[in-house]
DNA sequence: GATTAAGTAGTTTTT
DNA sequence: CTACTTAATC
């Protein structure tokens, strides 16, 4: 133990450094303080002080503090930042996402939703396998619904806090694609109790119900939070505004909390919410602008102060930025500065295809890093997922240390899965749909017949999948087969009276072994399984470090923990390799370097925001978000064409490029060719003398002049050799020629610029 | 009922 | 292009 008097940190020297704004937000009090935030101006700062600012006036208790934020890690991060602050007295304060704070209330409060504390908490591969089994039983096999659509509008329902009841009476009855929704939606709700599981929005919605179902446990809870702080408010959706609401509403006359020490009435905990308009990204996911309108309904007189100043990029980043977004119309103007110098010039380049733009930023990373740069100071984000696998094979190739976060995530692969729906079936009995996933894996000759028998056993014998294995001698089923269905459900019973004595990490060590998953993938000739056998040892050595971690931790814990990670929790601040992610995980991050790749029209803005209604601001607020997380340097690319998917097509530059300023850019690669378009969209003269750049990267785009080819022509190809033209077609510069090589493949071509010479 | 072969459809963003 | 479903054969 120290012997150091503990030190008393004076309040207001938690107010040195910041600006007069951030210093009125830190001292607010009152019952609602809502914090316009523009991006890099120092909110999370400004929530840490606040927070240590209360904690160390002894206004409140660490324990009644409740903050959300977004990802775990922000969380953790805001925790530690408290903590520096004022010390250990930061303990006991809660810091969870959203999700992870309603799993904790749920844990203790099952029962009364007539659920275990034990519950599973289905992810989205979960809730689409069982949708898609209770769609086929619905006979919905010609109906034009797929399972992914009726979870979308079921998921959507529920931010909205409708159940299935709520749904049927509202449905369409005349419509029969609606009725069908409604009658799955019913089933998978009851589906959801039987398996005592919740999905990803029932963990919100569930919550809600609960505190509006029984005013003494909220009042329980209002108790115990005096302070709610709500980080990314922008991004919340309406279930989650009202859970917002229920720790933050007057309490009935009877089930009033009174102030241990005085005596008094409490009134309800004060809330302080941090967001950004402009940043607001996922209305997909039914976050909306209702939320800052019911705020101000909710919490009239609400304090509202913003935050301008930024302090994390350089004025020519933060002015182009600031130029794409104000082409959104209704939009608070705002006028975000900054004090630092205008810094480099953005740089922009055009690349000839995907390939070529991969060359590109794997080209300046390393000049970058040459320069002195850390590898994790740098990110490359893009809009979709789909644009990773040219830069890896890129970036592999020139041997750069790189983490793609999120994406393919490890826990979708099916090995993983299958091993995590064995620790599912152990530790829920009740949860069908795991037990079922694994009931051949490995292969035990149990197949669709049987595993139907089983079901409808255990259905009309009114017990779980599980249990019903156990009376396989009553199946009538061959010896062989019943003996398996038998040894399979012993297997699971023992592996759970395991989990009483074992953490779970030797738990699902001795599945895999008993089950002969383990030795199946072994002794299988697939080189694919042998990949399998090292993922499951490298999900096992995660589960032992974790259960090193928390010693006390159950299966459950850990299953829920794996399925409310996100993307952003993956990223390792020590690693030294550079981040790709896509723009939606890279909200609230920031980089020294950042590469934006694929501004092409369908891409940035996506397709399939054309047609939705505000999905083209959405989509410019996208690429705010994007431009806005770097500090110095910043990298925008785009591709005259790309193949997607087995397919080249040609694009067009994205349209947010042509609101950027030029003198803040700086050009590189081809658009320095013929393609006026391009020029005139985004003002650029063509300088011969601005080549040189492009010439001496090794991502330098050749220039086929006005070469000309017509069907018959022999051409010859720098990595596909020799071939002849079978159809031209399109105008210069964007005229493109289908050639057949002697290898037999054809491929699509620009002629203006593939590596190619006429014979 | 398992394994393999052929065919087909799908490709935004996430807790 | 690939991941997944269906069809055909053992």
């Amino acid at each position: 133990m120290s012997l150091e008097i503990f030190e008393q940190p004076n309040p207001d020297d938690l107010l040195t450094g910041l600006n007069p704004q951030q210093q009125q937000a830190v001292r607010y009090r009152g019952r609602a303080l809502l914090i316009v935030a523009g991006a890099g101006s120092g909110k999370t700062r400004v929530l840490t002080h606040r927070m240590a600012h209360m904690l160390a006036n002894k206004e409140i208790w660490p324990s009644q503090i409740l903050a959300i934020t977004f990802t775990n890690k922000a969380a953790a991060e805001m925790r530690e930042r408290v903590e520096s602050l004022i010390g250990q007295a930061g303990q006991g304060m809660w810091l969870k996402t959203f999700h992870s704070a309603c799993l904790q209330i749920l844990r203790r409060e099952a029962q009364r939703l007539g659920h275990d504390s034990n519950f599973s908490v289905y992810d989205t591969g979960d809730t689409r396998a069982l949708l898609k089994r209770l769609l086929r039983e619905a006979g919905a096999e010609d109906a034009d619904i797929k399972p992914s659509q009726a979870a979308a509008i079921i998921s959507n329902a529920k931010n909205e806090l409708k159940d299935a009841d709520d749904f049927a009476r509202n449905a369409d009855r005349s419509n029969p694609r609606e009725r069908l929704v409604a009658e799955v939606f019913q089933a998978y709700t009851s589906e959801l109790r039987r398996n005592n599981a919740f999905d990803f929005d029932d963990l919100i919605g569930e919550t809600v119900g609960l505190f509006q179902a029984f005013p003494e446990l909220r009042a329980r809870y209002q108790k115990r939070f005096r302070h709610v702080l709500v980080d990314e408010y922008q991004d919340t959706n309406h279930a989650q505004y009202a859970l917002i609401r229920e720790f933050t509403r007057p309490l009935p006359e009877e089930h009033a909390i009174f102030d241990e020490q005085t005596g008094e009435v409490l009134g309800p905990a004060d809330l302080t919410v941090v967001g950004d308009s402009d940043q607001s990204i996922y209305a997909f996911r039914g976050a909306s602008i209702r939320n800052i309108t019911e705020f101000e309904r909710d919490f009239p007189g609400a304090e509202t102060i913003l935050l301008e100043q930024n302090y994390r990029s350089t004025q020519n980043i933060l002015s182009a930025a600031n130029a794409v977004i104000s082409q959104n119309p209704y939009r608070p103007a705002k006028n975000l500065w900054t004090d630092s110098g205008a810094g480099d010039k953005i740089t922009m380049f055009t690349a000839y295809d995907e390939r070529n733009e991969a060359a590109f930023v794997v080209d300046r990373v390393k000049k970058l890093h040459d320069e002195g740069i850390n590898y994790r100071d740098i990110a490359v984000l893009y809009r979709t997922n789909s644009l990773t696998p040219s830069l890896e094979a890129e970036l592999k190739s020139q041997q750069i240390p790189y983490a793609v976060i999120g994406g393919l995530k490890f826990f979708e692969r099916r090995e993983i899965k299958d091993a995590l729906a064995y620790l599912s079936a152990i530790s829920n009995g009740r949860n069908d749909e795991a037990v079922r996933r694994v009931i051949n894996i490995p292969t035990r000759g149990i197949g669709q017949k049987t595993e139907l028998k089983i079901a409808q056993f255990a259905r009309t014998n009114d017990m779980s999948f599980r249990q019903a294995l156990l009376f396989a001698a009553d199946l009538q089923l061959g010896p062989k087969l019943q003996a398996s269905v038998m040894a399979f459900g012993e297997l699971l019973n023992e592996l759970e009276a395991m989990t009483v004595t074992d953490g779970p990490a030797e738990v699902l060590k001795v599945a895999l072994a008993r089950s002969g998953y383990r030795s199946e993938l072994e002794l299988s000739r697939d080189p694919q399984d042998e990949a399998r056998v090292e993922n499951l040892d490298a999900l096992l050595g995660q589960l032992f470090e974790w259960q090193a971690q928390f010693p006390e931790g159950t299966v459950a814990d850990y299953l829920a923990e794996v399925t409310l990670s996100a993307a952003a929790d993956e990223i390792e601040d020590e690693s030294g390799s550079i981040s790709l992610m896509t723009l939606h995980t890279a909200k609230g991050l920031e980089y020294q370097v950042v590469f934006m790749i694929g501004l092409e029209q369908g891409t940035l803005p996506h397709i399939r925001s054309f047609d939705e209604p505000g999905g083209l601001q959405e989509e410019r607020r996208l690429m705010y978000v994007g431009m806005t997380r770097a500090r110095e340097r910043l990298f925008i690319s785009h591709a005259l064409q790309r193949t997607v998917f087995g397919n080249t097509s040609g694009f067009t530059t994205s349209m947010f490029l042509a609101d950027i300023p030029q003198e803040l850019v700086e050009a590189e690669g081809t658009e320095r060719s013929t393609d006026r378009a391009y020029e005139r969209s985004v003002g650029f003269t063509r300088e011969p003398s601005k080549w040189k750049g492009a010439i001496n990267s090794p991502s330098a785009v050749r220039d086929n002049k006005d070469l000309e080819l017509s069907v018959g022509d022999r051409v010859n190809h720098d990595t596909f050799g020799e071939g002849s033209v079978v159809s031209v077609s399109g105008q210069n510069p964007r005229q493109t020629a289908e050639v057949r090589f002697e290898s037999g493949v054809s491929k699509r071509l620009l002629v203006k610029m593939a590596p190619i010479t006429k014979l």
